[in-house]
DNA sequence: TTATTGTTTAGAGCTATTCTAATCTATTGA
DNA sequence: TCAATAGATTAGAATAGCTCTAAACAATAA
């Protein structure tokens, strides 16, 4: 019932309309064959070379955005200069940890947002993000 | 008691410990005499342009760094590669536009945030952002 | 005043990302 | 199976937003 893990990355990209390329078979592997992950292009495209998978930069970040586009991936921004791409595309929130940059997943139902307002006239939600800005505690 | 509007914006730099200069003042005046703004570097540099105040865009970031460690800012980051500067230091939200690039101010009490979790160990909570994204409704 | 310290500036530099146009590869149909 | 073609990948240039540098300048203190 769960859509992973993918025995075979080609179901995947399969079903998103995506030509199953040498490129986008090992980066879905990269980032779907080990649970929820937080990563950066410049990340996956470090461990595709170091897998020895001739992969550029432009096709990483076309990747992550077809990607995006067909659901399997999510962007969390929260600083600029600098996205990040999650795989977990659940309902969910982020602790944002300002000193080390890394971000951690809080499950959706740990957050309640409560009353919220209505969107303004004309708009509707798309999403609602809460990051947590966490640094280290006082005297650590 | 409420600390604006500043007649002189002179003392409100003093107290932040920043010398009163012709640029500084200038864009205390553009950013604090108008209300509430989301705006981006770029456009308070165009703003001072049009003012006709010399001031380079160095220094429209360095002014707007001051007076975010000054408490008069805060910046608000919602898509990689711009970041908008919030001349509402209050605890409130906000609204994202996302065709438009629009931000605007959702006030702390219309977003409760229940059953925030526990911040990781050694770590405490700095700032909780929440960002409700909207489209323009289907069909319009 | 002058000395000192802080501020501003132009322009170079940097980083993350996107674009371009050429090459390559998966798929399709014969 | 093989050619045709539509789609994918690539290196490298380009861009955007922001920061840095070191020299000129301006505010304050004495």
């Amino acid at each position: 019932m769960s859509a992973r893990p993918f025995a075979n990355a080609i179901e995947l990209l399969r079903a998103a309309g995506l030509r199953p390329t040498r490129q986008r078979l090992a980066l879905a592997r990269l980032l779907f064959d080990k649970g929820d992950r937080h990563v950066t292009a410049e990340q996956i495209h470090g461990e595709a070379q170091a897998a020895s998978v001739p992969v550029s930069l432009a096709t990483v970040y076309n990747t992550l955005h077809q990607f995006i586009a067909a659901g399997l991936l999510r962007e969390v921004v929260v600083n600029s200069g600098r996205s990040y791409f999650d795989t977990n595309v659940s309902d969910h929130h982020h602790f944002f940890f300002e000193n080390s940059g890394r971000l951690v997943d809080i499950p959706g139902d740990h957050v309640a947002v409560t009353s919220l307002p209505a969107p303004p006239a004309g708009t509707a939600i798309r999403r609602v993000d809460v990051i947590i800005r966490v640094e280290p505690a006082a005297g650590e």
